[in-house]
DNA sequence: GCGTCCAGGTCTACC
DNA sequence: GGTAGACCTGGACGC
């Protein structure tokens, strides 16, 4: 299976765009030039696949060689691996914004800009759940005590992510003391359980077309999403208009540009507000330039 | 090795 | 509307 992307896509900068790479299912190698992760094409069939770039094409290889898949799962494997990887998003614009700041040259030259998401937005949701206030350690751990413990396995040994439905039925005890998710299992729980009882249907998220505002705030009316994990939501969904300002963008803020001195959220709302429906991506370029380099 | 403290966002009760 | 405290875990630190 091959994709023909644009001219501007790079498969490298995509993946190390942010720190989706390094949870399960997804996995990359040294570099970071090729990537892996499962598909869920149905309740019992889930596809290891392997994403890597020849010669300007993005090739998608199915790991199990014996996996038989009809034409329409293949087309439903490429449709998603586009939307992983954004290859249809429109970049000109932003790409001419950064080229008129000296600082933010390196971006279009490297094709950087494109954030890489998950097959769904479930888990998207999910993961950006498990990176609130607790370290990446944490966050990796929780990750891969859901996909080890509720995920399917592969016939070559890896484990998906599982179904909202698999997570609901299970306790907030066991969801606690299994996924080591503390006090975020009953959001967790909630959440499952809503997308099953079909009360709220978060893959229609991506595709929308209500205002960003009205978005940001049903993503916050979830248990556990909260400014922090909506702006940063949105921007899995290729809207930047909210900063997702976290203790690691105060950080680098304050490094790029108050010589360390920490300033109010307001200070650095304000900074980007000039690259107006932009922002949050520039925000996002700035403070993560030096994983390009 | 053990105990203590701290960092990390979100929720909720309270003012 | 703003604020303080609780939530839970891993890691750093001191003993």
């Amino acid at each position: 299976m091959t994709i023909i992307p644009p001219v501007d896509f790079n498969l490298q900068s995509t993946i190390n765009s942010h720190g989706w790479y390094d949870l399960p299912p997804f996995r990359t190698n040294e570099h970071k030039s090729e990537l892996e992760t499962i598909i869920s094409l149905s309740k019992l069939k889930h596809v290891h696949i392997r994403i890597r770039e020849m010669n300007s094409v993005v090739e998608i290889v199915p790991m199990n060689k014996t996996i038989r898949l009809s034409k329409t799962e293949k087309e439903k494997i490429k449709n998603i691996v586009r939307s992983m990887l954004r290859i249809d998003e429109q970049l000109n614009v932003f790409y001419l914004l950064c080229k008129k700041e000296k600082h933010l040259r390196w971006v279009p030259k490297r094709q950087a800009g494109r954030i890489l998401r998950s097959p769904t937005m479930f888990e998207d949701i999910v993961k950006m759940m498990f990176t609130t206030n607790c370290s990446w350690a944490l966050t990796k751990i929780m990750t891969e005590h859901l996909t080890h413990k509720l995920g399917a396995k592969t016939s070559d040994g890896l484990f998906s992510f599982p179904a909202a439905e698999t997570i609901a039925k299970k306790s907030e005890k066991w969801l606690r003391k299994e996924i080591s998710c503390g006090y975020r299992a009953p959001y967790l729980l909630k959440l499952c359980k809503d997308i099953s009882n079909k009360k709220i249907d978060v893959e229609s998220f991506r595709s929308s077309d209500i205002s960003t505002e009205e978005l940001y705030e049903k993503l916050c009316s979830i248990k556990g999403i909260g400014h922090y994990a909506a702006g940063n939501i949105l921007k899995l969904i290729g809207r930047y208009d909210y900063l997702g300002i976290d203790s690691w963008v105060r950080k680098r803020f304050s490094e790029l540009h108050k010589n360390g001195r920490k300033v109010s959220d307001d200070v650095i709302e304000q900074h980007y507000n000039r690259y107006g429906t932009w922002r949050g991506l520039i925000c996002l370029m700035e403070v993560t330039a030096d994983w390009h380099t």
